[in-house]
DNA sequence: TATAGACATGAAGAAGTCTTCAAGTTGTGA
DNA sequence: TCACAACTTGAAGACTTCTTCATGTCTATA
């Protein structure tokens, strides 16, 4: 969990591990366009509360977004601007990705 | 692995889940520099032959790397060059969170 | 063609991650 | 104060991913 002294390769893992999953991936997306509180976040992504919780957890631990009671409910927010700008690269990265993939696919089979 | 018609945040996820290892990170930024061959990257990354090759395995089902024959050797090289801005907007993000979490420990302990 | 060097692969036990369940906490309104 | 809503937490079995071992392939060279 981004502790001090570990090699920096291996803390850049885990952080990547940390983005690993697809409700955690949601989860960002929706708190890069604006704060959420936890039932708005429960409506958006199909998952068990307890899951989406266990996963707010691993974003909160990993310092990738800030937890603030208000008005009866909780709610999240990303913590760093350059969470945006990380999803758009990879976003980016991903559809040339994609694309490649489907022109390879094209050529095999035409 | 990057299946068409999934939809794209388990895409998104499948692909962090790609970089999240401490010896694929330590590839790529290789790769990012210049192309080499796998005996090159086992001089420069401490893990054996074959799980290197399992690793480097994975990033070539990935999509991310380009594997050559050449002269005896095998020779690897990033597949994109959106792999770099990648690394490097992961990097910088990194380093924000870091230094946040710096400050956090300083504010707690004096 | 035999041998060696450079890599890749399949399999299996160890280690880590997910999902869910049951139970706990914290405010809020009756 | 009681009860409820909104979340969180710990624990446990299911499921994945890692690392390593033994073996296999490919190419170049003697």
């Amino acid at each position: 969990m981004l502790t001090p002294g570990q090699p920096l390769y291996q803390a850049k893992a885990e952080f990547f591990r940390t983005l690993g999953h697809p409700a955690r991936i949601r989860i960002l997306e929706l708190l890069c366009e604006r704060d959420h509180a936890v039932h708005e976040l429960l409506a958006e992504i199909e998952i068990e509360p307890s899951n989406l919780s266990q996963q707010l957890g691993v974003l909160r631990r990993a310092g990738l977004v800030l937890q603030q009671r208000e008005a009866g409910e909780v709610r999240y927010a990303v913590a760093l601007p350059e969470v945006r700008t990380l999803l758009l690269s990879a976003r980016e990265l991903l559809s040339t990705l994609i694309d490649d993939q489907a022109g390879l696919r094209a050529q095999l089979q035409g």
